[in-house]
DNA sequence: TCTTCTGGGTCATGGTCATTCCCATGGTTG
DNA sequence: CAACCATGGGAATGACCATGACCCAGAAGA
């Protein structure tokens, strides 16, 4: 059993357990409760009503969903499904007051939580600024390989994440391949020249 | 002199001055400090290195800003100017830990605040999938109207903030005005009928 | 093994909006 | 009042990328 900061929230509580694809809540809903996810990962998601999403996180094991509007005491502003099987524990406010009263320190850890969700939606809109490929290069820069230093993904996901088509990330990564930048394979891809990555989404518009 | 859940932040300290335009913190450098805005008005933005820039929020007295990179412990995401004359009173972590250790209130509080960040940019990212006019709209709908009825902007900071062209600003505010949906002045505009412009929002794309 | 489904490459087409002009007008300052 | 600057309106042009369509490849299940 993983332990971290936020443990404490879910020590004793019991689990729910969610079938991928199953809806864990939905966006302009009330948000009573936000939830630790003891395993599996997760999607977290905004949705347009002609049914195109928008990727914001995908949380693993060990992070919290749904604070955000859970604090704001507004309707969520995301959705969240399970992407794999899902173990999570909810938290709802009355256990919420129980535990930082026994825990002062987690309302601080709560506070720089909340904070990287402020800097992971800037980055967001920071990147309405570049132009498909670069988006498409920051994002590949920004994730964690796996430990064979390649990632698992499919180009729908890219697409969904950074907001393109999945026809413009093919596009794309088609020419990082060709570039030797990166190497493309079934559901997974392999990052080369990080270097070359790097200079290229540093070069400014013409 | 204002008073609100921030005020044991400010009282008795030190307030700085700031002329319009003048530089609050910048993009990128680190965050060591957060401030609350004791008078005047201030410009969040995110800036491209080509010079665009996207507004986040315009906020005001009794409002804070900076505090989302402050506790991230990361390189601030967005810099900040005077829009008008400020007041501010700076709060650094030895402040703050201060504050909280009198008024551990201020530290639920300041997790709402967190969250209403997190909405606002929530709603940025959201409203890319929305076209010009909507996202215009939109905004119109979301702003809060003088007391004479009518929003004080220019169609520079109405693109600025929404992430369109000027030139797109005047052309959809000006199909708004022949619809008679609102009317438009030097440097301001009136809504007229509220209740067409949610109409049109809430139509779902061809 | 055959079938089916999802993922991935590629093209032609078109829509949307940024860009770049240029000009009109309101406000402000001398 | 005159000169100036910021704001707003309009049109032509073109870049960028979504769309839809089609085909192929890999994976998974019967």
């Amino acid at each position: 059993m993983l332990r971290n900061i936020w443990t404490p929230l879910a020590d004793g509580q019991p689990t729910q357990h969610k079938e991928p694809g199953q809806l864990i809540y939905l966006q302009d809903t009330l948000a009573e409760c936000f939830y630790y996810i003891v395993s599996g990962t997760v999607k977290c998601f905004i949705s347009s009503p002609e049914g195109d999403e928008r990727i914001l996180t995908l949380p693993h094991a060990g992070e919290l969903i749904g604070e955000a509007s859970f604090f704001d005491r507004q309707p969520r502003v995301s959705s969240a499904v399970a992407v794999t099987k899902c173990e999570l524990v909810t938290v709802d406010r009355p256990r919420l007051e129980q535990v930082f009263a026994a825990h002062p320190s987690l309302a601080i850890a709560m506070l720089e939580n909340l904070a990287g969700r402020v800097r992971i939606l800037s980055a967001h809109v920071d990147s309405e600024f570049l132009p498909a490929d670069k988006r498409i290069a920051r994002h590949l820069l920004a994730q964690i390989p796996g430990p064979d230093g390649s990632l698992r993904c499919t180009h729908e996901e890219i697409g969904a994440t950074v907001g393109v088509s999945r026809v413009t990330v093919s596009r794309v990564l088609g020419d990082f391949d060709r570039r030797g930048w990166v190497s493309t394979g079934y559901k997974s891809l392999r990052i080369l020249d990080r270097l070359a990555l790097e200079r290229y989404l540093g070069e400014i518009q013409a």
